[in-house]
DNA sequence: CGACAACTTGACGGGCGTCAACCGGAGTGG
DNA sequence: CCACTCCGGTTGACGCCCGTCAAGTTGTCG
């Protein structure tokens, strides 16, 4: 949990957020050069720690550098649910650019480095630099789009399927952010957060692994996955990436 | 299904539209006469006629003014989720101001008139009136909020308390929309849609809002509901209005 | 090496899907 | 004005998927 203080280092900490928004629209020198030196405080955070908690006023949005992290919502009842998973280079909580008080919490997956960046000045970047301001509004369209085609998983298939397409939607999203082999991985989620992002509990969660262990499509030891058969794993999940806009 | 072309007819037709925006952000009078002003094509459609089909180019962002509509997407089995319900003055597919072409469907649940308005057009004034690109923003991000409800929603809670939630949720939008009460209005889809959204089948759905009825929070007579209890409906929905960030 | 969390597996039950039959209202044609 | 049709709603019987509970195993970190 230690927090220091790193106003404007010059080199490379917001080049993973300046590249992806790269690709979301292209972007002059000029855009570059304010992205990378916004002033960003570093925190690094341990496994499971809240970053964001719903109902708190929020002054800088979160930036995720190195790690994994979700959000979440709860019932009244505590039945809670996992809303999205982030990647490294993931913008958090974009949504309180606009909105000054948090309506879901997020939350750390695996021990993590977050960057924080005043909502001021993003808010100003995104006004005085129209490219940048809709590369950040694009973001946040495929966040809903994602947000889509969740309800459209927890709401319509079966739980095989939704795992199968869970791992599809990970796989395809590490490989969109360059970060590596999307057939060999680590799952950085419990088997209780995969069913909090499923709507499945833990226990069933684990039999329908085992039972695409068995079906041969994935091998999974501990965290490591390895899909073996790619075509038949994305059948099972009707996994179509157009809804992530080759981004994400 | 008759089609007129009223470019600009100055007096009322965007005014719902205006009034929405102007909810969002404080717009001022240039604000307004452009966003009025903007070029709109009328098109009155008959229920359960599709406005947007997934896959398909789209040039013109739908406004719903009369009657109700919904988005929904399929998975390769053919099962179907509607993501979202919508109240006359809300713009169907602000997506497709920056993704030209469309991963979900939007059809109508009721017969409706809806105006289509060049996407060339909303991206000017976004750009060129930052107040009212704010406000396009803003929309776009309640969206969001809503999306991540509903996987809460199909996620974790069970089918009583689906339905309970997407009563509550219709009764808060209708008034905050200004469409008169929240206890006593009809309820525009069928008991396949009510299903579609919430992840259950009709006939399930059926059951649930007898349960509901037996119960004494509604009170039912076809399409006609009345709030009798909110206090119970609220709930048994567990439905905290904040998500909906007063507007939608 | 001990403690604790996460994973694994089995037994059992219930909520919701499926199938099927019937009803009721709205539209249509004679 | 009535018969026919059709779609949506209503209700019951039955079964399965997945939740729950519980016990045991494995992995991990101090």
């Amino acid at each position: 949990m230690a927090s220091k203080i790193d106003t404007t280092e010059e080199p490379p900490i917001l080049r993973p957020f300046f590249r992806k928004l790269n690709r979301l629209v292209q972007l002059a020198d000029e855009d570059e050069q304010a992205i990378l030196s916004l002033p960003a405080r570093l925190e690094e955070v341990p496994s499971g720690h809240d970053l964001v908690r719903e109902g708190q006023e929020v002054r800088e949005c979160c930036l995720l550098l190195q790690g994994y992290a979700c959000r979440h919502k709860s019932t009244e009842e505590g039945g809670r649910q996992i809303v999205s998973f982030h990647l490294p280079g993931d913008m958090l909580d974009l949504q309180h650019l606009l909105f000054p008080v948090a309506d879901h919490n997020v939350q750390a997956v695996t021990a993590a480095t977050v960057a924080w960046i005043p909502t001021a000045d993003l808010q100003s970047i995104a006004l005085e630099r129209p490219a940048v301001g809709q590369a950040l509004w694009r973001d946040t369209l495929i966040d809903a789009s994602i947000f889509r085609e969740w309800v459209l998983n927890v709401g319509r298939r079966d739980a095989r399927s939704r795992l199968a397409h869970m791992l599809c939607e990970f796989a395809a999203r590490r490989q969109a952010a360059g970060l590596g082999s999307p057939e060999h991985f680590t799952l950085p989620m419990s088997q209780e957060q995969i069913g909090d992002a499923t709507g499945l509990t833990a226990v069933h969660v684990n039999r329908m692994l085992r039972s695409l262990r068995e079906e041969g499509v994935i091998e999974q030891k501990n965290k490591a996955i390895r899909i073996v058969d790619w075509e038949g794993l994305r059948r099972i999940g009707g996994f179509d990436p157009t809804y992530l806009h080759a981004a994400a």
